[in-house]
DNA sequence: CGCTTTTGACCCGCGC
DNA sequence: GCGCGGGTCAAAAGCG
């Protein structure tokens, strides 16, 4: 697998928002670690956006290449806010890593944004951020900082 | 009182 | 066919 990357900030502001409140913290985007993407990039079964609903699989979906988003952050806290409201459904833990994954949807109906959060073993201050989906509303904290924090980060985005 | 988190179980795909 | 790894659900607890 190739990851293109492109230089990007993210987590400083991130950390400000939920976590102490400090502006004056830098981040550095680190190298792809191809391990843990390796990790991660396994999962395939989920197809389609609206996989909601009792248990079990959406047969007759066709292999819809997912897009999935990822981020790699440095950061101490693993709740990286983006403005969404994000609802945890599942925490496994990880066989290459000792720190668990986290995974959360977002709350707004009809929008099935997920994102997982992990961590990795060898460097504690890094935090993979993987989104999923796209979201069709708008968000719900003050778009000001977003917009610009989004201006600011730039994501690179891998087709499975 | 409503919603979020937590945690165990179940399920699924794949490798062996 | 079984085991492993990973992802999701769902019930109950916890918190604002």
């Amino acid at each position: 697998m190739s990851l293109n990357m492109i230089n990007s900030y993210a987590s400083t502001d991130f950390e400000s928002i939920k976590g102490s409140g400090l502006l004056g913290l830098r981040q550095e985007m680190q190298a792809p670690a191809s391990l843990d993407f390796d990790s991660i990039s396994q999962n395939r079964g989920f197809a389609g956006s609206e996989s909601e609903g009792k248990v079990g699989k959406s047969k007759g979906e066709k292999k819809v290449r997912k897009p999935k988003y990822a981020f790699q952050t440095r950061s101490r806290v693993d709740i990286l806010d983006d403005g969404y409201r994000w609802r945890k459904y599942g925490q496994k833990a990880v066989k290459n890593n000792k720190f668990p994954r986290s995974y959360y949807r977002c709350t707004h109906q009809g929008c099935s944004v997920k994102k997982q959060v992990q961590r990795l073993t060898n460097d504690e201050g890094v935090v993979v951020t993987t989104y999923e989906g796209m979201h069709s509303h708008q968000i719900e904290k003050s778009p000001d900082n977003f917009e610009h924090i989004l201006s600011q980060m730039q994501i690179f985005s891998q087709s499975f």
